[in-house]
RNA sequence: GGGGGAUUAGCUCAGCUGGCUAGAGCAUUAGCUUUGCAAGCUAAGGGUCAUCGGUUCGACUCCGAUAUCCUCCA
């Protein structure tokens, strides 16, 4: 994990500024030693038919000796984002850090990209410069693009002369006071050193993320967080021996570091540090549950004689119970134990192909079907609908569906941006009529999602917007906004938006919030809203305005979130809600008519969500609620508390269930105890009691009739009949001694029993059901059951 | 988006291949013990076994759907 320095150029510089300011800034601004640079350049692939950056070549050529500009293959010099799309060779430099003796020795130019540890790569100048079709061929971009990347652990090694990032000042105070917390001593063991150095780098990545505005999640950016502080935990768990939650206490150290530079730490630092404990601990819970189970499967082999964990159960472990792998080694190992690792490795890649086949979309490559300067321009602002052209389309397939993205000249269709949800609606060209399922975005180009093409894609086509779902939607997000606003004034102002959904049907808004909304506090927003609402304040947009005048005017922006230097800003009463904002927005706040709050939650820790509805949609849940109510009156005959009315029918409803259990258990003791008088003694000592049991019985008081003359009766051959539920039904029950000792079994017996009365059953030896569909046979059941005792 | 798993007393969890009248520990209440406390002993209360449906003579257990949570992969 390192962070990654760099600045791109869309077309302003390309290999000869890249390349010329990369050696300026690395030896006239930073004094590296020019002698200990090398560079390394693209030699170029005939496989795929690239040629060398010979470019690239000549111009490093004027800056370096020869001995020092290197060349390198397709994997150290060729980038490429995925298997189509932008691509280009790259320049490497690098940085020997060798003594001079040992540079002496060894020529640097036989190490680099060698994984010398002292001989390192700083820096990566991408030159973006082709685009790979879907045949796999190379066509040259009109505008060429540079990415550049730099390490600055590794940059800051550089310039202050260590032999490892990790002696840096970046990392040493937090490596201290990981010493401090776990009293464990850094440079007396590689296995602790490891540890202590994995904690203090995943922290910073930790750290800077959440403050990004990403959280923990088992998805996505959120999922890859998740994954490194469990890395770090596990680090801490296993070699420093600190079994409780530790990340959480390095936050002070980095805030302090980067105080100056990074307000945004300090800002955050309480709900940084809260959100990195409540993931702490619910790890150290799951490790705990996963060491339960590793004692389950230990006692399986330990039962079994074997010493080999399958591969099947790891995975299981590490899959299901979220048990990392290595710490199942470790732990396997401590107890003399072993893992089946190409077991464990199978199980893994088919769970991998599984979740590779069901996320592979075949894309196409893009059809021009008119050149324009104006491909996508959204004019949906103003209209909703428009008379356009088609300027591209492509074909896309996923699990067997295919789909089509069209790209207008301009569109009145929304993509989805901002959380609100991209419009539907339809494209008609000519008498062709074809439905848009979903709007996107697509490096910024706005791209219709549909599930068919028009036989002519160069008519005209007109671009219309369903109409009712925008209105909902915009309702919908004009309330966030107000919503937002009423957040920060009645809670406080650290309410910072973490995630917004907008769609026709409701909204969503998650903020950052230590404590469950009140209902108090949840009335008052809403109340601040709707009033907000009745003021009916009108829309002030302002379009392509600066940044910093936006700022200056005091909008609210998203940290983390990336803006143009001219933004779109709402504005509903300037001293109220002012958003940088892309979406659609009402005229006037009175269309609103009702904001209703459905929802508060907590989906994170110091992350509360809300819900809400607005429009005809809250005022249908307003009426149906109040029909409910009136209905629940109603049915209780108008009390003057309802809910007190409601109370008391469930205390009451509870008092008869157990009055009703009391009451049938008190019948089974005394049909129990007319019972008993009717067994007979027969002559080889058995107490025969058979009887049809009449009235209204349920199973349960049968079953209790039945252990209870058990109990209290020896030598106890017992048959009940009874009709339930208009279903025959016979239960049998033998004394242990009679199981014991005339090798009776009631489970066997009962189905010779059943078959009088057309059925079916079993049980244990002693104690056996059985039932059928024909009540008139329970006598001759009975009688059998006799003769079978008496025989 | 695709897998796997969990949901049983206020809490933490047992309950194997359907049938031992749903259990343990902690917590609660009462009694006993103790000068008092901590604790100990004895007993009691507390469960729609997540919800809905199905299979079966019988479902906590099997099957299906739903909800919530955990987890892995992308």
């Amino acid at each position: 994990m390192f962070e990654m320095l760099g600045n791109w150029s869309f077309g302003n510089y390309f290999k000869q500024e890249a390349i010329q300011w990369s050696y300026e800034f690395l030896v006239t601004t930073l004094h590296l030693n020019p002698d200990r640079l090398y560079a390394t350049v693209f030699e170029g692939d005939a496989k795929e038919n690239v040629p060398k950056d010979e470019e690239s070549f000549q111009l490093w050529s004027a800056l370096l000796p020869a001995s020092h500009i290197l060349t390198g293959n397709k994997k150290d010099n060729f980038w490429e984002m995925g298997d189509t799309g932008p691509c280009g060779p790259c320049t490497e430099i690098h940085y020997d850090m060798r003594t001079d003796a040992e540079r002496l020795i060894t020529n640097g130019a036989t190490l680099v990209n060698k994984d010398h540890p002292q001989v390192i790569e700083i820096w990566n100048n991408v030159f973006i410069q082709f685009n790979r079709l879907a045949n796999g061929s190379l066509e040259p971009l009109p505008a060429k693009h540079v990415d550049t990347g730099m390490g600055l652990e590794r940059l800051v090694r550089a310039i202050q002369g260590k032999s490892s990032n990790y002696d840096t000042d970046l990392f040493t105070p937090i490596i201290a006071e990981v010493e401090r917390l776990t009293g464990i001593e850094y440079g007396k063991d590689e296995k602790t050193d490891i540890a202590c150095r994995v904690l203090a780098d995943h922290i910073r990545s930790i750290v800077f993320t959440i403050a990004d505005g990403q959280l923990p999640s088992n998805t996505g950016a959120g999922y890859v967080i998740r994954r490194i502080l469990r890395r770090a935990v596990r680090y801490a768990y296993s070699y420093l021996h600190y079994k409780e939650p530790i990340l959480h206490n390095l936050v002070p150290i980095l805030v302090m570091q980067f105080d100056e530079l990074y307000p945004e730490l300090t800002e955050q630092q309480a709900f940084i540090t809260k959100v990195i404990w409540q993931e702490e601990s619910s790890f150290l819970r799951t490790l705990e549950s996963g060491l339960r189970k590793f004692g389950q499967i230990e006692d399986q082999l330990k039962t079994s004689g074997k010493t080999d964990i399958d591969g099947q159960s790891a995975f299981e472990l590490y899959d299901t119970f979220g048990f990392p792998i290595d710490l199942t080694r470790l732990i396997a190992a401590e107890k003399g134990l072993t893992i089946n690792e190409t077991g464990f490795a199978q199980a893994m890649q088919e769970q991998k192909d599984r979740a590779r086949q069901a996320a592979k979309i075949d894309t196409g490559d893009w059809v021009t079907v008119s050149a324009s300067a104006l491909a996508g321009e959204f004019v949906g602002y103003d209209t909703l609908q428009t008379v356009t052209q088609m300027v591209k389309y492509r074909q896309i397939t996923q699990k067997g569906k295919t789909q089509y993205q069209i790209v207008l000249e301009t569109t009145p269709f929304y993509a989805e941006s901002g959380g609100q949800v991209g419009d539907k609606g339809f494209l008609y060209f000519g008498d062709d009529k074809i439905e848009v399922l979903d709007t996107k975005k697509e490096n910024n180009l706005i791209v219709h999602f549909t599930n068919a093409l028009p036989p002519d894609v160069t008519v005209p086509c007109h671009a219309v917007v369903n109409e009712l779902l925008r209105h909902n939607t915009t309702l919908n997000h004009t309330a966030t906004h107000l919503l937002h606003a009423a957040l920060r004034q009645k809670l406080g102002t650290h309410v910072v938006q973490k995630g917004s959904l907008v769609n026709p049907d409701y909204l969503r808004f998650d903020f950052s919030h230590f404590a469950k909304v009140t209902d108090e506090e949840l009335r008052a927003i809403e109340e601040q809203v709707n009033d907000k609402i009745r003021q009916n304040i009108r829309l002030q947009e302002m379009r392509n305005i600066p940044i910093k005048e936006a700022m200056n005017m005091g909008a609210m922006a998203l940290f983390g979130e990336k803006y143009g230097d001219y933004v779109r800003v709402i504005v509903f009463d300037p001293d109220y809600s002012i958003e940088l904002c892309g979406g659609t927005h009402v005229d006037a706040t009175g269309k609103i008519g009702l904001c209703k709050i459905t929802a508060e939650t907590s989906i994170a820790a110091g992350v509360r969500r809300i819900e809400a509805i607005t429009g005809s949609a809250a005022y249908q849940m307003v009426a149906q609620e109040w029909d409910q109510t009136r209905h629940l009156r109603h049915l209780l005959n108008n009390p003057k508390d309802l809910a007190a009315g409601i109370q008391n029918l469930l205390a009451e409803n509870e008092r008869l269930r157990k009055e009703i259990e009391h009451l049938h258990t008190e019948q089974a003791v005394q049909l129990k105890n007319n019972l008993k008088t009717k067994a007979v003694t027969l002559p080889n000592g058995i107490n025969f009691l058979g009887e049809h049991l009449t009235g209204n019985l349920t199973a349960d008081m049968v079953k209790k009739i039945a252990y209870d003359l058990k109990n209290e009766m020896p030598n106890l051959f017992l048959v009940l009949g009874a009709t339930i539920d208009d279903k025959a039904h016979l239960t049998l029950m033998l004394a242990d001694e009679l199981v014991q000792n005339h090798q009776l079994n009631a489970g066997t017996l009962i189905r010779t029993l059943a078959k009088h009365i057309q059925g079916g059953g079993g049980g244990q030896p002693f104690y056996a059901t059985a039932g059928g569909k024909h009540p008139q046979g329970i006598a001759a059941a009975i009688e059998e059951a006799r003769l079978v005792v008496s025989g």
